[in-house]
DNA sequence: CCGATAAGGTTCGATACCAGACCTTAAGGC
DNA sequence: GCCTTAAGGTCTGGTATCGAACCTTATCGG
């Protein structure tokens, strides 16, 4: 506005348009077609050894051209991600093993980002887990919850456990079938896979972590919403105590 | 192989690669800018006769180039939304009387996407008036939060009204001062202005959520989270209720 | 009345991205 | 063993966007 340093501090009306002016456009369609991806192998979406999708069904996906995506291919190629093979029945066949012993990457956001993600996600996780257990599941879609819980729990290795843990999160908001509320998921799952490779996780919180698994899918498939939600809610309260003390 | 032929229907996988692999790049820039200032000139935040902020501050608020953000003004000057006047002390001037008799607008979104807003909306918001109520807000803030709820209640006119009920959302979300948060409910709320400007409203409408308004103000103000989060709950019930109805 | 200043208006080259056509390689099927 | 087909690889022209400098207009202060 005319902004005169009349005011002390903002106001209240700056707040607002701070909030529906946001910025559109985040940085360059190559990187963060690049972070997608990468994201997506790390959560081992595309585990080690599986072919990603074609290169021209995977950009329509992404809402990128052909040439854009191929870069980004071409990055995590030279970033030892994935090796590529061509003709028919080739592709690009990802070349990632979760192992990474003590790397302990550092954290790439700034803190208050990763702690602002703790909070957005206690608000949609638990919602997340409500929604999914007031709906009928087919029979199918219960049978994904089962495997992604299954996976958690014979998930040999702590980076293992990480990814099934993070897709056992998105197969519950995959549920709900509201794209608004996957998205939410999504993004809060990708900061969250990065916290915790950032710190040591001991057995005993894993331990607590599947059990609380348990009884979520267990509410979900009984219907029990509320009782989905208030575990979902401990859950949530419980990782993020954990990420506070040792960021 | 990760994707062996076994599958009669969709993969689950296939399901995560869908909800990780969400589209980027929401189509133009100019598109999308034109739709934020038009958005943020029918939600009141730059009223009838007050003067947008500066080119430059704008594009860079919005993360976009100036020649950009001044096609999207151009587009917004040619639909007779603000005029614009040269020279020290111009700018653009907002002209938008948000009194439109009969109008009704039609949906530009397709329903369904309207309903997952709505779905999404009970999860955020409710979470949104917990959060903020928990937090000990500073004097100013309170101020914020009663100015927003004097505007909605002193509103004349239904147009009017549907704007301070936006900002007065928009305020409670501010609150948390969690940008993933304020970003998700303004999403959500202007998607519901839309829809409210799509169906007519009765007075005994705006009366009920008055009362809710009321309610939710006095729950955060007093710092009563469940309480706040109890009393949006209804009310986001009830809007949805009403929209699901009438659209 | 006149300079400083704060706005909008204009121009231009660089570049990221797109859309599509086309080429090359390697399996599979007949 | 050929032909089809499903993949990756390459090329090209077009366009949206950026960015940064520069011009023009109008107000304000002295």
């Amino acid at each position: 506005m005319a902004a005169p340093p009349d005011d002390v501090v903002s106001d209240p009306q700056d707040d607002l348009a701070a909030a529906v002016l946001r910025p559109l456009r985040a940085h360059h369609a190559f990187e963060s077609c690049v972070e997608m991806l990468a994201t997506s192998i790390r959560l081992g979406i595309y585990p080690d050894g599986s072919t990603l999708p074609p290169e021209r069904e995977l950009a329509e996906r992404m809402g990128v051209s052909r040439s854009t995506l191929r870069e980004a291919i071409g990055a995590l190629r030279d970033a030892k991600l994935l090796t590529t093979r061509r003709g028919r029945g080739g592709g690009s066949v990802v070349e990632f093993h979760p192992e990474e012993p003590g790397a302990s990457p550092k954290l790439q956001r700034p803190r208050e980002e990763l702690l602002d993600a703790l909070a957005f996600r206690r608000i949609v996780e638990p919602g997340a887990a409500h929604a999914a257990a007031k709906r009928t599941l087919t029979g199918q879609q219960a049978e994904m919850l089962r495997a992604s819980l299954e996976r958690v729990n014979s998930a040999a290795g702590k980076a293992v456990h990480r990814q099934a843990d993070a897709q056992f999160h998105l197969a519950i908001a995959s549920l709900t079938e509201s794209p608004l509320l996957i998205d939410a998921v999504t993004n809060v799952q990708v900061r969250l896979h990065e916290m915790l490779g950032a710190i040591p996780v001991l057995d005993r919180n894993i331990d607590h972590s599947r059990q609380q698994h348990d009884a979520i899918a267990e509410a979900i498939l009984a219907g029990d919403a509320f009782k989905a939600r208030r575990v979902m809610e401990s859950h949530c309260d419980d990782t993020a105590a954990l990420l506070r003390g040792l960021m």
